[in-house]
DNA sequence: TTTGATGTAAAGGTATGACGAAATGATGTA
DNA sequence: TACATCATTTCGTCATACCTTTACATCAAA
C-alpha cells in the first residue's frame, strides 16, 4: 500500500459548484458568529434569492450543514443555528472556516492541547504495533523533511506526513481519523510555526527530535517514544505561540472559565 | 431494537422521513461492508427505484453521506464508497451503524483505548478549570447514579452525564465535542458494562471511584484526578470485556498489525 | 381561568421532468 | 504514436407543483 494519506495539495473539498457557494457562505456566516446559535436562517427561498440559486441547491447545501451539526432543520419551524457543542469540530471544513473567520487562534491552542495528549499516546501505541510499511513511512517522512529544509511548504508537508504516519501506526481507528481530519489544518499550523524558527539549525534540531521518536518506535520503546513525542509537540507549541505573538500581538489565554 | 432511549437533549438524529430511509439503508450497507471502498453505488435513479423515492430525496441523502465521508460523488463518474480513513468516525450515526452491523466490538475497544488516553487528561484539565456550574454537574451526576442503582438505564445515563461533565469541564472544544459525539454510543457501552456487574456492591464501588475523581477535581488535584479517572476507565474496560466475552464468545484482539 | 380539541397557515419535504456541465472513453486525424 | 474531437453517461441545477408536519391561534368545554 502506498501513501494512504492524500494528495493534500489543494483542498479538494469534494464540494463543488453552486452548492459550495452556499455552503461556504452560510458556514462561514455561522462560524463567524454573524448568526448566533438559536437564531434562524432565512427561509430556503430567501437564501436561494440571496445566492441566486434554486431552492434545490439551497436544500442540498442545508443538508450538508446539518450533517456537520451547524444547523437544525425542522419542518414548519425553519432552519436554525445549533448550539456550539453540536458543531462537529472534527471536520476539515469547520476547522478551515474557523481559521478564515479569524477564530483560528483559539482552535489552534485547543488543538495543540489535544495533540499533547494524543500524540505521545499514539507514539507509544505505534511502538508496539507499527508494521513494516508504517516504519517505512515514518523514515521516509523524516528523509523528506531533511531534503525540504529550504522549502517551507515541502517541509511542513513532510512534517505533517510524519505525524499522520504515527497516528496511522497506532492502529486505532479514532486516532487515524483524527489525523485525517486535522491534517489540512495542521499543515497550516506547521507553516505558521516555521515563521518563528530562525534558521536551519533549529529546523535540523526539529528533525533530530523527530528522528528520535522514529528510532524509539523502531526499537519498540513505547515509553521513550511517548516522551520524545511530547517534546516534539511542545517545541512546536512554543514556536507557534511565538509566531502568533509576533503576528497578532497577543495570544488570548484568558478566556477559560473559573 | 435499539432506540427508544431518546428523551435526552440532542439525541434525535434530525433526519426524518424518506431520506432517512435511504441514508440509513446505504449507510449501513457501506459500514456493513456490502459495498467496499472504491466500489460504486448504483446511479441515483437506480437507488431511487430501489427505495421507491424520487431522485430529489436520493440526492439529498447522498449529500449527507458525502458529508459524513462515506462516499465521494463525482459528476459523470458516479458515487463511490470512500476509503475507510475518510469515514468520519466522530459521527454518532456512523458509530451506531457500526454497532448495528455487528462491528461494534472493535470500535468499542478502540473507543476504550481513546478514553484511557483522553479522560484522565480531561480530568486533569478539569481540576484546574472547572467552573461552579460544572462542579455542580459532576456532583449531581454522582448523586443520580446513587439514586438509580436499581435502574440500569438511569444508572448508565447518570454515568454518561458524569463523563460528559468532565469533558465539558476541561474547557477544550475538541474534548467537549468528543463527548457529545460519542455520548449515545457510550451510553450503550455503559449498558453493556453493567451486564457484567454482579451486584450492588460493585456498582457502589464504581460510584465510589467516580466520587474520588470528583473530589480530586474539586480540590484542584489534577494528578490525582487523572490517576483515579484512569482507574475508572480501566474498571469499565474490564467489565466490558467480560460482558463481550460472555455474549459473543471471544473478543477479537488479534487484528492488529505487527 | 384553565384546559383541551381543532383549524390553519407557514415552512420544510417530496415528486417530476427538463436541461446543463463535466469527465470518460471511443473515434478520428495528423 | 500522439493528439484532438465528440458522444455518452452521470451528476448538477432549475422550475413548478403539491404533500406533510407542526407551531400557534382560536374556540369550546370543564
Amino acid at each position: 500500500m502506498e501513501n494512504t494519506y492524500e494528495p493534500l495539495s489543494g483542498s479538494r473539498s469534494s464540494i463543488r459548484g453552486l452548492q459550495k457557494t452556499v455552503i461556504e457562505g452560510i458556514g462561514r456566516t455561522i462560524i463567524g458568529g454573524r448568526i448566533l446559535p438559536g437564531e434562524f436562517l432565512p427561509t430556503e427561498p430567501e437564501i436561494g434569492a440571496t445566492y441566486e440559486v434554486s431552492r434545490t441547491s439551497v436544500r442540498e447545501a442545508m443538508r450538508v450543514l446539518s450533517a456537520k451539526g451547524l444547523v437544525e432543520i425542522r419542518q414548519k419551524v425553519g432552519t436554525r443555528v445549533q448550539e456550539v457543542e453540536h458543531w462537529n469540530i472534527f471536520d476539515s471544513d469547520i476547522l478551515r472556516w474557523h481559521q478564515e473567520e479569524g477564530r483560528g487562534d483559539e482552535v489552534m491552542l485547543d488543538l495543540i492541547e489535544i495533540r499533547q495528549i494524543l500524540e505521545p499516546a499514539a507514539a507509544k501505541l505505534a511502538a508496539s504495533r507499527a508494521n513494516m510499511d508504517q516504519h517505512r513511512s515514518l523514515k521516509l517522512a523524516i528523509q523528506t523533511m531533511q531534503e525540504e529544509l529550504d522549502n517551507p511548504e515541502g517541509f511542513a508537508k513532510a512534517d505533517l506526513d510524519f505525524h499522520l504516519a504515527v497516528y496511522a501506526a497506532s492502529q486505532n481507528s479514532f486516532l487515524l481519523q483524527f489525523g485525517s481530519v486535522v491534517g489540512d489544518f495542521l499543515r497550516r499550523v506547521f507553516m505558521i510555526q516555521q515563521q518563528a524558527v530562525r534558521g536551519r539549525d533549529e529546523l535540523e534540531l526539529d528533525i533530530q527530535l523527530h528522528n528520535e521518536v522514529y528510532e524509539a518506535i523502531n526499537r519498540g520503546d513505547g515509553q521513550l517514544a511517548s516522551e520524545t513525542m511530547l517534546t516534539v509537540v511542545l517545541e512546536g507549541k512554543n514556536s507557534l505561540i511565538k509566531a502568533l505573538k509576533t503576528s497578532t500581538g497577543t495570544v488570548d489565554s484568558s478566556r477559560r472559565g473559573e
